[in-house]
DNA sequence: CGCTTGATTCGATATCTGTCAAGATAGGTT
DNA sequence: AACCTATCTTGACAGATATCGAATCAAGCG
């Protein structure tokens, strides 16, 4: 029996639903790579808990290099999760809310 | 101020409520990293999509040998989302439901 | 028991990733 | 202009990861 369009009981979640194909796969997942790291995880905690952050308060909430800051900046900037704006001396960084809800969705039971 | 326990509007999703330590930010990173990979992203679709699914069907849907496959299904289960049962030949794998609908709900707006 | 088939583990290898130091940019200040 | 600070980029390197073939394990069957 094909899967239907309709959910069915059968599918846990919307990921279910309907097959990935490679494409969005590929999409999908460098979102999800992204999240994949601790130290990143926590740079978008702590740039959800706020509109947004500047960099100069991300840096040394973690023990590491500020190229390496920027590099972990770069990879969450890439996969579309957040966005960076330069304003003067500084550069702030926020969330994009509709990339956070396509994945909640797509793993989310309803 | 401290960030109070009620979200307020600041906070984009629930990742954002409250701060992320190192031990749960490693954890959930697991779970992000191992969905992080367009392979293994399809094979929890498939997975997602029937109630369980054997690794005999999984397995002709990649063009991987089959040493891989058992490598991701590891991934994926070692990370706690799935879950596996070996009934006679066969392996068959499922959700698990709970994972899912944690991450869900962390990256959700509510 | 020996054979076959499904699945996992092992060993090897090529590629990717996280990290830093050093250099380059951007923008403000004097 | 020269200088300073914040951020990013580059280059290098150690460690992780995806992949395969070969070996191994698990379970049914002759």
């Amino acid at each position: 029996m094909a899967i239907s369009a309709t959910p069915t009981q059968e599918a846990c979640c919307a990921l279910g639903v309907r097959p990935i194909d490679a494409d969005q796969a590929a999409d999908l997942a460098r979102m999800f790579k992204a999240l994949g790291d601790p130290v990143r995880l926590q740079m978008a905690s702590m740039i959800a808990a706020a509109p947004e952050v500047c960099v100069c308060e991300i840096t040394p909430a973690f023990d590491l290099s500020s190229a390496t800051i920027s590099h972990h900046l770069k990879t969450l900037r890439e996969a579309g999760l957040i966005d960076g704006e330069r304003r003067g001396t500084f550069v702030y960084y926020r969330l994009r809310p509709a990339a956070f809800a396509a994945l909640s969705a797509l793993l989310g039971t309803r």
